[in-house]
RNA sequence: GGGCGCGUAGCUCAAUUGGCAGAGCAAGGGACUCUUAAUCCCUAGGUUCGGGGUUCGAUUCCCCGCGCGCUCACCA
């Protein structure tokens, strides 16, 4: 940067406090809020406000300065808007014309005085009092192209805010849509509640954690890949609808749809199966988009995605069949599969097992194609170790997920809740990361201690927040919806280097 | 992790075959009482991501490293 430009406001600052002045005081001085003076003051007419001039004391960042000699119009922004201030040698003494002139764009400032309108109607607060509140000690960027690389709006996501008015609206309909899926699940009597980040032993889904130690104890801990074992816990302990909104933390790679912690909402409701969780799902999305967008038709990379009408829903079997026109319940084991797709001429994956493949086989050539809202249903059984089996086939489980432009967006099963079944399923996951796999699930004996005492017939879900969000912003990639997401250290200390 | 691409002033971007590193905005000085990206004149601002190599000479070509993007793999 600018050494001179630096100097120059650090100059300013020293300036202040020579005269005594905090440049970074305690207490503002009575305001009212920018949108509240505009709103008030919107339909008066510029005679209206010279007949009977009101005088109104704001707060903002200087974000723009235009000077005319005599003359200086000054743009303040605060809660995202705006309101000018004109600043007129005529009308105040030389001190404090001289004063506001030395505030810097980007400095915070309180400004009293009357409101007026200019020639072109412009709504102006003409200063006769000024405070400076907070001293910026760094330029903003460019106030027309904004902050456009990549890596400086990730890296410093409050420049990015402050200058793209996108990065802004994101961070908003994203809070929004944390309120709406409160409030759809809180009116549906869900408690929300909170369970460890800290686990001693992970669970509730199939990935690599991250792992960390506490001192005192000399504990080996996880970082949470999920709620869902702790959250069967409570309604074991008759919290029969509950819900948790928290970040998971999965040890995998990053991508457009992956970042290493990412937010999940999970909700088990008590006396519910996997096809009420289908409707709690649909009619969630539903009502957030209806309360966060507007509508249930939201456009997405130029598509127009339809959250309104039932959501198709349809088993995976079919799904797969529909798309290859291999029935893969009919080659239920792994050579015959594998048969089965070469005949059809496609290469199979090297899928240690039959169910891996079918899932392999659902993400090559029908996950891409589940645009518009989708429940897909019915998953293999070894995919899915915390999920009650299907009563129409034993390989199958009482599973969907939902799928919208093309990308998973959340999980749901009936809950497995025989402990017996649960202790076998997980036995065998034991097995399965005993022997490398590193994203199998390890045996939580207590988990199943707590549904030998008695799980009731349980339907859970599980929504990917950050992914919901993305297709309500219009957005193509999970970075764009998570405010700082992660980035590799710029220098290897982690600090990053001083400009 | 692999492949491809990118990295130049605070920000947005240029720079001919390898030949003095530039512009706009922002900043500093000046003019200007109605601007909305104000306008006009002047000034200053650079480890061209870092390191090495080739060369008389490297922003440019080569190698290594770092960071970022896209993509594939992995992964929900």
């Amino acid at each position: 940067m600018s050494e001179g430009e630096r100097a120059t406001r650090r100059a300013r600052l020293e300036a202040l406090r020579e005269k005594g002045i905090d440049p970074y005081p305690a207490r503002v001085g009575p305001r009212e809020a920018i949108a509240v003076v505009r709103s008030r003051f919107g339909e008066q007419s510029a005679e209206a406000l010279e007949v009977d001039p009101q005088t109104v004391a704001v707060v903002g960042r200087i974000v723009a300065v235009r000077s005319f000699g005599k003359l200086v119009f000054v743009r303040l922004l605060e809660a995202g808007e705006t309101i000018q201030v004109s600043v007129r040698r005529q009308e105040i003494d030389a001190e404090l014309f001289d004063w506001i002139r030395s505030f810097d764009v980007g400095d915070f400032v309180r400004i009293e005085g009357p409101v007026w309108r200019t020639r072109t109607g412009e709504l102006t607060v003409d200063a006769k009092a000024a405070q400076i509140l907070a001293k910026s000690l760094r330029p903003l960027p460019e106030k027309w192209h904004g902050l456009t690389d990549v890596e400086s709006r990730f890296r410093q996501r409050y420049l990015d805010l402050l200058s793209n008015e996108q990065a802004r609206r994101i961070a908003v309909l994203r809070s929004r849509t944390l309120s709406a899926m409160r409030a759809f699940l809180d009116a549906r009597g869900f408690l929300e509640v909170e369970t460890p980040v800290l686990q001693p032993i992970y669970g509730g889904a199939a990935a690599r954690p991250f792992d960390t130690h506490h001192r005192r104890y000399d504990q080996k801990l996880y970082l949470r890949i999920s709620d869902e074992l702790y959250l069967k816990r409570l309604v074991v302990g008759g919290l029969d609808r509950v819900y948790e909104i928290g970040h998971n933390f999965r040890n995998e790679g990053i991508s457009r749809k992956h970042n290493p912690e990412f937010t999940m909402m999970e909700c088990y409701q008590a006396d519910a199966d996997y096809r009420d969780m289908m409707d709690l799902s649909e009619e969630m999305i539903r009502e957030i988009a209806e309360r966060v967008c507007g509508t249930t038709r939201i456009e997405y990379q130029g598509t127009t995605l339809d959250f309104g009408a039932p959501w198709r829903r349809v088993p995976m079997r079919d799904a797969i069949r529909d798309a290859t026109g291999i029935d893969v319940l009919e080659h239920g084991d792994l050579e015959a599969l594998s048969g089965a797709m070469r005949g059809r001429g496609l290469e199979p994956s090297d899928a240690p097992t039959w169910a891996r493949l079918v899932d392999d086989l659902f993400s090559d050539r029908v996950e891409p194609d589940l645009v518009q809202p989708t429940l897909v249903s019915d998953y293999p059984l070894d995919l899915s170790p915390l999920a009650k089996r299907s009563v129409e086939d034993a390989r199958l489980v009482e599973r969907f997920e939902p799928f919208v432009a093309g990308m998973e967006i959340g999980n749901a099963f009936s809950e497995l809740n025989d402990p017996d079944d649960q202790r076998a399923r997980l036995e065998q996951q034991r097995r399965a990361l005993a022997a490398g796999d590193e994203e199998a699930h390890p045996l939580d004996e207590d988990y199943v201690m707590a549904l030998e005492h008695g799980l009731p017939p349980t339907g859970g879900l599980g929504i990917g927040v950050d992914r919901l969000v993305m297709i309500l912003a219009d957005v193509p990639n999970l970075r764009e919806v998570i405010l700082f997401p992660h980035l590799r250290p710029i220098a290897p200390d982690g600090a990053p280097e001083e400009p």
